[in-house]
DNA sequence: TATGAATGAGCCTTCATTCAT
DNA sequence: GATGAATGAAGGCTCATTCAT
């Protein structure tokens, strides 16, 4: 409990600081000061700097996956779960703007983040879009002649150019009052006619 | 005519070392190598190595909006326009590999690139879409009831997600094979009803 | 008794870590963890990390001293104390490989060592040496010519240097077998002629 | 020629400061100093700080090795290039005290030097004494009862110690005074009877 | 203009040592 | 006594930038 607490102090702080500076321009020191520790702390819970990032981004990923399965799960369908998603995605950001921050704009460099480690925690994001869109199609609602993996990040793009948009405009709107026209668009575009 | 010479050469080698390494890994004296010139003539073109980033973003955005907004611009109607457009972005895209990486990957980092310097040529292109889809709307092609900078970010976000997948994926397929349905999805969804 | 156990379980270890990576290569948890204790447990035992280099010498080399000057007493002659000495030298250094690493390798480093806190307990073998030689000057049966600070510095250095070769060498043979040979020359170089 | 200025500039500073403080004491920034570079100066001429110490060892090693293989070629006969070789073993330390002072007691350190990169220049100097003892045998004059190898280390080992005491003892008296009484002592040993 | 050797500020990481439990 | 998590000073190395040539 004592470790996970110095573990979660350190993700949480590291947060704010790479929100407030970007990665690259924070220290370890910085990260230790926000977090309330030595420096020398920080390293008997993550081997390198990287590795604060990379788990950040990996725990934060999972909980967020986690979070959206288990509310689209109850809707009943496929247009429902859609629309679900969308104000999910939205709520989750409006909710942490330091994590919004992150998320958008700093976890977006580089080589080493899309690809290489983090990259399994964020198709399993594409694949819970991937498998809604999958069964409105199973079920007659979707189109066909779309395929599952560009409709997917078409969803997905259009979310997060949204927050993205939001995030650099400094957060001045409620990005939740967005979800409903990104979620139509989206929807009239997939939807079979008279569905 | 000298000073245009070596200063283009310098933004190539730019392009190039930045695709290959990532900007915060690429050395000054890497993109001087890369050039054919000594480091300290880097600084006779470049304030700083920001400033090589920078100055590369705003030329060939720029560059970018000039090209599909001529292209735009002989398309009879909205719809076409949209088509035109979204072909036309991961045509440039797939013509210069080095730059779509740099572009979908590198630039997306840190606070400096978005934010600040960079930010006039990306609302232009921005714009450039936005004006298409008002266009749209007042011509009644597009629905009135979704905000054009809604629309605008939605299109954008799809096309910019599907091209970052492509360039994750190591471009492994025709970035243009997916442009139609894209399109069509988009179309779909902000198209007036029996328009 | 249990602080002599301890005390002398973090030698132990000691000389085995230092043995396989030197002392400024290992660190105080290393030794902590050969010798099974916690590693804030040398410092109930040792004041600083040079403290357990230091009481490791000087111990060592004062269990030597006394050892070898106990089974030299009972030699009958110089001749026979001199080729005694040679002999226990080795087989001593045979008995403890990671001893011998540590004396003939580790020891030699820096001013802190030769110089400083041990100076005393190498002095004393020096010494005993050194007392070896004048009683056999003064038996006449050892050279008047050389001075006895120069031929044991020469016993020394010619037995020191065997050590070390065949340390460096892995101890791929037995340094006892090299006993009479390294004997015979000092003696032969002190001994007076026809003695 | 800067670049090789500037190299053996550093490799001075180098013995100096090791001389000073030992290897492991001495920070980059003290060499840099010393030398009067900035720190960034050395990793233009060295890889690393042991690049420094296994360098300087090299080279000293080889001008040593070469220096008294030239001097000892003139030499009549195998007891002149013996008693040749102490004078001048002796008298090249006694030149150069920061030298002495980083031969006889920093690079003892540690498994890296002796072993590993500088093992090479050491067994020259090695091979150079066991030419000469060897040449002795053949010639009749030294014993053939002893092995050259043996002999060699005997010798060399009288040799080192006596440099190293006059090290330690802070070179308060003439090494190369005792230079006769080593070879006297060393060449008696091994010296046919009668020859 | 062009060069590239030199600079030196900056930072990640290690590890001897402490101290609350 | 024993523990081992926490500390934080210290230093090797990098690299953007400068400037004498």
């Amino acid at each position: 409990m004592r470790e996970s607490d110095k573990h979660q102090q350190i993700i949480e702080a590291a947060v704010r600081v790479f929100a407030r500076n970007g990665y690259y321009n924070s220290r370890v020191s910085d990260i230790a000061r926000e977090a309330g520790v030595a420096s020398g702390t920080i390293y008997l819970y993550f081997k390198t700097k990287d590795d604060i990032l990379v788990t950040l981004f990996r725990e934060k990923m999972a909980a967020w996956v986690a979070h959206v399965r288990e509310r689209i799960a109850v809707e009943p369908d496929p247009v429902a779960k859609v629309r679900r998603l969308v104000a999910l995605h939205f709520d989750t950001l409006e909710r942490d703007p330091a994590l919004a921050e992150v998320v958008q704009v700093e976890l977006r460099q580089g080589h080493k983040f899309f690809r290489g480690a983090s990259a399994h925690e964020v198709s399993a994001y594409f694949e819970l879009i991937g498998s809604v869109l999958e069964a409105g199609q199973a079920a007659g609602v979707f189109r066909g002649d779309v395929p599952v993996n560009v409709a997917t990040k078409v969803l997905f793009g259009a979310m997060d150019q949204m927050a993205t948009s939001w995030v650099l405009g400094k957060r001045k709107y409620r990005l939740t009052d967005a979800a409903d026209a990104v979620a139509t668009v989206f929807l009239r575009g997939v939807t079979v006619d008279g569905a």
